[in-house]
DNA sequence: GTAGTTGCAAACTTTTTGCTACCCA
DNA sequence: TGGGTAGCAAAAAGTTTGCAACTAC
């Protein structure tokens, strides 16, 4: 029933950093394009281990834009997401976090529920205007 | 701004009646190999084409598991997921359409929003059951 | 007739994994 | 010192695409 010692490393240290540092919920490879800034040599396998493993600590968040990319979030706690559909571009939200509907969802499904998400999908305000040229 | 004329070809339509005909939410690989007991000669690459054709249209919803693996959901009706974490098994909840949660997703986002999901996780009686075991 | 669609195969993207050497606790 | 971890490379898994033949309207 033990979970495994873990190290932190210096590479999971600073994709942990990376995460902590920015709330542009990146995808797997910017992090990697990142790391490689301080560390050349760390290879894409580290970093989607690193990811991996955090994800699992509930040190981050790992989400999914709508096209089956995993994107990361280092902000842990209980939050919202918009999506734009052109772009992939992730942007945090405020609402106030609505648990009482586990109860329901649990109720009705039969699940042991222990989590839930919300995303609203939309256009940015970036893609917004370029779309305007099409 | 016209959209492409659409044929309702034998392949397309089985695809769509199968999807009407379950609420299992499956993936493309099980779809494939069901269209196939009709249509044996039938490629993968066809059903996916068609999955997204038919997801443009809104004729059917695709949605994606927690491992960024697709599934397709034939009731276009506004509704809210539960997902196991374990198995990925898919199941249609029917709590209330929280729309209104859009326009304040959209006034803290600045995106114009045009839809939501709600996704809880957890894990089905199924699994529940064959988790004691470990 | 013709534009949309199919089957096939190859390509592509994202993510995982086996292995040996390495290094954190 | 030992077991978790890194780097590297190969492979897996899921999805998309180019093309010639075909078909629904």
């Amino acid at each position: 029933m033990e979970s495994k010692a873990r190290r932190m490393t210096k590479q999971r240290k600073i994709i942990l950093d990376l995460l902590r540092g920015t709330d542009h919920h990146p995808t797997a490879d910017w992090i990697y394009a990142q790391t490689r800034k301080q560390l050349p040599k760390i290879s894409l396998g580290t970093v989607y281990r690193n990811l991996n493993i955090l994800s699992q600590e509930g040190a981050i968040i790992q989400l999914t834009d709508g096209k089956n990319v995993s994107r990361f979030d280092g902000n842990p706690e209980d939050h919202y997401h918009c999506i734009c559909t052109e772009c992939g571009r992730i942007t945090d939200l405020k609402i106030p976090p609505l648990g009482f509907l586990e109860e329901q969802a649990a109720a009705q499904s039969g699940y042991a529920v222990f989590m839930h998400r919300i995303d609203f999908f939309g256009i940015c305000q970036h893609c917004c205007v370029s779309a305007g040229d099409k």
